[in-house]
DNA sequence: GGCAGCCTGGTT
DNA sequence: AACCAGGCTGCC
């Protein structure tokens, strides 16, 4: 579907499910615009007269109800990011939507317990946007971490205790972090430009190498499911 | 199941 | 020059 099939679109609402932002449209066709920002994309509105930079993809005329007209940017340094236009149906027949997992601040330890099966590694389940959605790489180590869970430990042979454990931690880290605006490695602002401050917390996330914050130890990394891991091998059991 | 590939840019 | 980075896909 072209993207000029936008045109006279009306904006009803804006939600997220795991890591896609949704633009919801008024009824009719298409029903939603959806963004996933991947590593480096960036979302923000701003007055007509700002120009577009190297690393500006897309750029969405806005009007408000007032009739002040803006600009939505989708930049995206690395153009990993996805912009997807969608019906309801297409959006359905979206193997990676309809495989989503539960968010992780919505459910309890029982059913978190119960999609945590198999001999693969726990820190790889939790990548894994069908067991579980919006977890990425920080969150998935800095949660571990809290929990004292080896990132290798096969997913279902964690004790019950454990699992719940795990999920609590990483309501708590997902709830910090939000509420301290992200976690800005590099080059994530938030919609308004603001950086986060979560990654002054971070206890494990790029400190290979550092001691550990709680026992001295000195973390350790590895590489799981294509990513950098750290972890603590005397919390971490 | 594991990992190269997709990209640009910063750091070693 | 080589390696690394908030993620996911598609190929073996």
């Amino acid at each position: 579907m072209p993207l000029t099939s936008l045109r006279d679109s009306h904006i009803v609402s804006v939600g997220r499910r795991g890591k896609l932002i949704l633009v919801n449209l008024r009824e009719g066709e298409p029903e939603h615009l959806i963004f996933h920002l991947r590593m480096t994309g960036r979302l923000f509105t701003s007055g007509r007269d700002k120009p577009p930079n190297s690393h500006t993809r897309c750029v969405f005329g806005l009007r408000e109800p007032d009739g002040l007209e803006k600009n939505l940017f989708f930049d995206d340094m690395r153009t990993f990011g996805k912009i997807m236009v969608a019906n309801k149906k297409v959006l359905r027949s979206w193997k990676f939507w309809s495989e989503l997992g539960p968010e992780p601040l919505e459910i309890d330890s029982a059913e978190f317990s119960h999609r945590l099966k198999g001999v693969r590694p726990i820190k790889n389940a939790l990548l894994d946007q069908r067991v579980i959605a919006g977890i990425g790489n920080i969150y998935a180590d800095e949660a571990l971490f809290r929990a004292g869970v080896h990132p290798l430990t096969s997913a279902g042979e964690l004790a019950f205790e454990a699992k719940a454990r795990l999920l609590e931690a990483l309501k708590n880290v997902l709830s910090e972090s939000i509420s301290q605006c992200g976690s800005s490695i590099r080059d994530y602002l938030d919609a308004d430009g603001n950086p986060g401050a979560f990654q002054n917390s971070f206890a494990v996330y790029g400190r290979g190498n550092m001691p550990c914050k709680k026992c001295g130890t000195i973390l350790q990394k590895l590489r799981l499911g294509g990513r950098s891991t750290v972890f603590c091998p005397n919390c971490q059991k």
